[in-house]
DNA sequence: CACCCATGTCAACGACGATTGACTTAGCCC
DNA sequence: GGGCTAAGTCAATCGTCGTTGACATGGGTG
């Protein structure tokens, strides 16, 4: 009543339940990532353009939600299109660019990290990572004792990656040099089949 | 006056204000470790077995508090005592069969994570890791591009404290010995000096 | 057009936790 | 021993957040 103006909400789709599903699930995995755990519904809900209420009625609560980030967060990481031979430069190089080129990535990570570190959400979190994580890698490295293998793969990887978190800016010069090399050599001696050397 | 028993507290060392502070900082240290930032103030000040408003004063606050824990947590990794030639297999080792060996290195570890994770306790935390671990890293690694190798080494090593800290439970059996040859090869690849090869 | 259900809005509740200030008490100095 | 200050205790306040149920409304269906 006081400004007519500000009573009109023309929203380009109003009463899409899907929509607006669909759009505090994106504001979730964004804050979840950002902030944590520890950001309020009402946060997520504003960012999706919708009230908390709807995040009870589409999702149950902010755990059921914060799960199903979770997992809408790791569709597939594109790992098999990747080249053994080429591999190790190239991730390395987009390491060392990081967070600044591959800002989804980087958001997925932060979310696998702080879901690491919350006791609540981390054996969920286990199983997570060994299906959509471990398992593609463990098929893409392939030959003897691909599991283990697997996990000292996706540990130099995660160690980088914190790293560049914490870092925050992309590397440049001499250090960018140094960085891609020592991680190229890492990845090429981890990609390497192991020439029966077991025992 | 119910029961005379219950209101002796013959505490050994009542009003004795050093010790209470640093009772708080320990359980804090534990805390924030375990917990993360949300752990609550009761829960600090029950475990020192002081009361919550102590912290105010002897701290000033939660986050103060956060700040100063992290701080005292970094006191000094004896790095200098490593040997350069045992050094990757015995870390390799140290690292397989934790968290369950080295429990306090571990917390001090969750700590850091955590810290890393929070958006107001990151510059912070950059600036510790700099001095008290990096640094340290640096001298011990010597040699040229000292200041990224000690990057990339202290990420790799990151990385595994990650691995292990999901898993939570020590290696066993083949996987370990893949787990300590694969991590081990990494670190001495990573000591080794560079031989001129910079351009 | 009228009905009805799905969608969206709103206000309040209940719990929890950090913070604060007033109060009590122990230890020390004179 | 008396008082003064530091150390410790207690209860209340304030804000926030997840949750809940009642209410409003749009839009398709008959």
């Amino acid at each position: 009543m006081t400004d007519p103006a500000l009573l009109v909400r023309p929203s380009p789709r109003r009463r899409d339940a899907e929509a607006t599903r669909s759009a505090i699930l994106e504001a979730a995995k964004k804050q979840f990532a950002l902030v944590g755990y520890d950001c309020t519904l009402r946060d997520i809900a504003g960012e999706a353009g919708a009230d908390v209420a709807l995040v009870k009625r589409y999702f149950g609560g902010k755990e059921a939600l914060f799960v199903e980030a979770l997992k809408a967060s790791f569709g597939s990481d594109d790992l098999h299109e990747w080249d053994h031979r080429t591999f190790s430069h190239e991730i390395a190089a987009t390491l060392a660019d990081s967070p600044h080129v591959d800002e989804a990535r980087t958001h997925r990570f932060q979310f696998l990290l702080r879901a690491a570190t919350s006791p609540t959400t981390a054996p969920l979190l286990n199983l997570l990572v060994q299906d959509r994580f471990l398992g593609p890698i463990r098929e893409w490295l392939g030959g003897a004792d691909a599991d283990a293998r697997a996990r000292v793969f996706a540990a130099s990887y995660i160690g980088f990656l914190v790293e560049r978190l914490i870092r925050g800016e992309a590397l440049q010069g001499r250090e960018r040099e140094v960085f891609i090399e020592q991680v190229s050599a890492i990845f090429t001696m981890l990609i390497a089949l192991p020439d029966s050397a077991g025992g």
